[in-house]
DNA sequence: GTGAATGTTAACAG
DNA sequence: CCTGTTAACATTCA
C-alpha cells in the first residue's frame, strides 16, 4: 500500500465498523482488513514481514497478513453504524426495514451479509441463531417478527460477549452450537455446508425451528 | 504431512 | 450484463 501520503501526518482517531479497522488522518483514512488470518500488535513484532505498519515517534502498530488501502471516499459516505452490531449507534428498526428487501434469502445468508449485520462471522451467525431458536435455513420472510427481534437482540448480545472474552482471556468461551457435537441444552447438532459461501453451519434440529 | 479455520474479492464460466 | 462458482491470499493449530 502506497503510504507516502500519511508520513509526518498525526492520527486523529482509531474507528471500527464491523471487520473493517479505521485508522483515521486529516488528509485520509486507512482501512485496514483481517480476514482470516489478521493479527494487529502494538508495540509487538511477530518474525514474518508486515504487510501494514505505522511507526510513531513513540511507539508502532504493526498488521500482519492484512489488506490495508486508503479508502476512496469519506468515512460518511461508506459507513453507516446503524449497522455496525457492536457500535452505539446500531438500529435495530433500521435493520428491520433493510431485512424486508431479503425476505427471499435464508436466514443464515443474511446474517452475513455485511450490509445489513456489519461485523457478524460464522461463529457469531451459529451462535445466535441456536440462542434465537431459528433454523440457519429458514426464509427470512417467513420468520414471526418477534423471532426477528429476539435474533437482533442475541446477535448484539453474543458479540458484545464474544468480544468480552476475547478481551479478557484471549479466547473465546465453549461456544453453544458451534462446532458442537451436542448443544448447550444437550440435544443432537447438525452441521451443513453451505453451497455457496462453503462455510459450515451448526445447529439443533430440536431447538431452532425452521420457517418456510 | 494434512486439513481446516473468526473472510473477502478477483477472475472466470455460462 | 447478471449470477454463480472457484481460486487466491498465507497462518496456525490439531
Amino acid at each position: 500500500m502506497p503510504t507516502k501520503w500519511i508520513n509526518g501526518k498525526k492520527l486523529i482517531d482509531i474507528k471500527t465498523w464491523g471487520k473493517h479497522l479505521l485508522f483515521v488522518f486529516a488528509n485520509g483514512t486507512v482501512r485496514v482488513h483481517l480476514g482470516l488470518f489478521g493479527d494487529v500488535l502494538v508495540n509487538e513484532r511477530k518474525k514474518v514481514n508486515r504487510s501494514f505498519f505505522l511507526e510513531f515517534a513513540k511507539g508502532e502498530i504493526n498488521g500482519y497478513v492484512v489488506r490495508a488501502e486508503k479508502l476512496k471516499s469519506s468515512l460518511e459516505e461508506l459507513y453507516d453504524w446503524r449497522i455496525d452490531i457492536l457500535h452505539e449507534e446500531f438500529d435495530p428498526a433500521h435493520v428491520k426495514t433493510l431485512l424486508k428487501k431479503q425476505a427471499g434469502k435464508t436466514i443464515a445468508d443474511v446474517l452475513m451479509d455485511q450490509q445489513l449485520f456489519s461485523g457478524v462471522g460464522n461463529i457469531i451467525r451459529n451462535e445466535a441463531l441456536y440462542r434465537a431458536g431459528i433454523h440457519p435455513l429458514s426464509i427470512t420472510g417467513k420468520i414471526p417478527a418477534a423471532k426477528i427481534n429476539r435474533l437482533i437482540k442475541e446477535v448484539v448480545a453474543h458479540s458484545q460477549l464474544f468480544y468480552q472474552q476475547l478481551k479478557t482471556t484471549g479466547n473465546p468461551e465453549e461456544f453453544g452450537v458451534y462446532q458442537q457435537e451436542y448443544a448447550a441444552d444437550g440435544s443432537q447438532v447438525t452441521m451443513k455446508i453451505l453451497p455457496k459461501s462453503k462455510r459450515k453451519i451448526f445447529f439443533s434440529e430440536h431447538r431452532q425451528q425452521l420457517y418456510q
